[in-house]
DNA sequence: AATTAGATCTCGACT
DNA sequence: AGTCGAGGTCTAATT
């Protein structure tokens, strides 16, 4: 990995085209050819970037670039797409390269998919009495999260979101629609359940008879008796 | 901006655990207090990082983490959430520090605005004799992109995306509800415009007799006789 | 401040 | 290889 701390302006041209003007920022070459243009503020995504693979080649500038004061323009190109991005450099403060090894990999743990598992186990917190039939049942335009049985044995169908929107309301009711052909299953109604649920997600829900449900994942974690954790 | 190269492992824990195994990144640390953790490879996102507002703390690690080899330990905390997250310096091969100025910011150009733009400038590609009533027509439950009258003098509705999807059908079908019930306009077909198309999309969008158009952005970009580029 | 829709989305899983 | 769904989504515009 390179790093370079450059007075720099970037041209960017391929999906959309960008531009920075003149300015200090950093620029980051990894080792796959990847380059990223990063101020010293914003978040994590870069102000410009070009993603791998791509290739990076230096070129004299321009006279009248060299008038402006570039001393050197780099030019990247993605070998997939015609993207290309320019960086043309005025002066260069600090040039470090230092290789990095193999990266192991993020560990992950625990999120939508553990959210799923703990409503399954606690399926009583869909409405009492209630069975799990399965979770992630296939239908033939995708998987249900969760089938169950309510007490009195009718068929429910969840749809789990992290955060409940207008369009995991449409998917429940897709699903619905299809399950309720099923002589076997109907009727079916629904639970749309998430961590939060958008305002105009709960009424589309409300006007289709479909119940809403909000989880409380740390609460659910308590009832698991497995208080496992990082610290 | 301070750049850190070091052998070192992240834990993270907020809205979930991640763990990074021992081995060589960068440290970046902005100014504004966040950090993000770079490997070699990958595209612009960090492993692992945390937003500003947030502060870094070091630590002298616990006995039992020196004697693994740990010389340092940073503790970077949200100061919104309760989101946190722990370096274990290992052994620092570089460290640069460097200020960076203002950064004036990105001039974009052009993606969707642009798209809807050149349609209802051209908005013979949706039918021949087509005349554009208005862009982003308001309604109760949003704006339209694009309302017109075809060459029949019927109103027709537009949608566009960058990428067809099931969610643009659904808006779609939930404006042609509405304005079907406007007596002034009805009826009104919808035409799912798009620069790519997902099948799913497209076979949702038929079924309920929309009519799917996939458009040319460079080549309409063509038709503006406009051809202001960077290079 | 809260909500919404787009993103050069990225990333992983599955077909 | 393509598609689909989720993201510690992020981000900008609008209410």
């Amino acid at each position: 990995m390179r790093l370079v701390i450059a007075r720099c302006s970037v041209d960017y041209a391929g999906r959309l085209s960008a531009h920075l003007p003149l300015a200090t920022r950093l620029l980051m070459l990894k080792g796959d050819g990847s380059i990223l243009v990063h101020a010293d503020t914003g978040s994590y995504k870069p102000l410009n970037w070009m993603n791998p693979p791509c290739t990076i080649s230096v070129h004299e500038p321009e006279p009248e670039a060299a008038e402006l004061g570039v001393i050197e323009v780099w030019r990247v190109s993605q070998t997939k797409s015609a993207d290309i991005l320019y960086v043309s450099i005025h002066e260069v403060f600090s040039d470090v390269e230092h290789h990095l090894g193999e990266e192991p990999g993020l560990v992950k743990d625990g999120v939508e998919a553990h959210l799923q598992e703990l409503l399954a186990e606690h399926i009583h917190l869909i409405g009492d009495g209630s069975t799990l039939i399965r979770r992630e049942y296939m239908t033939a335009i995708g998987p249900v999260d969760i089938l169950a049985k309510d007490a009195s044995g009718a068929t429910v169908a969840v749809e789990l979101k992290r955060r409940g929107d207008i369009d995991g309301v449409e998917q429940l009711t897709r699903y619905l629609e299809l399950l309720n052909r099923d002589s076997l299953l109907a009727p079916v109604r629904g639970i749309f359940a998430a961590q939060e649920i958008k305002p105009q997600a709960r009424k589309l829900a409300e006007d289709r008879g479909i119940e809403c449900l909000v989880l409380d994942y740390e609460a659910m974690r308590g009832l698991d008796g497995n208080h496992s954790r990082l610290f």
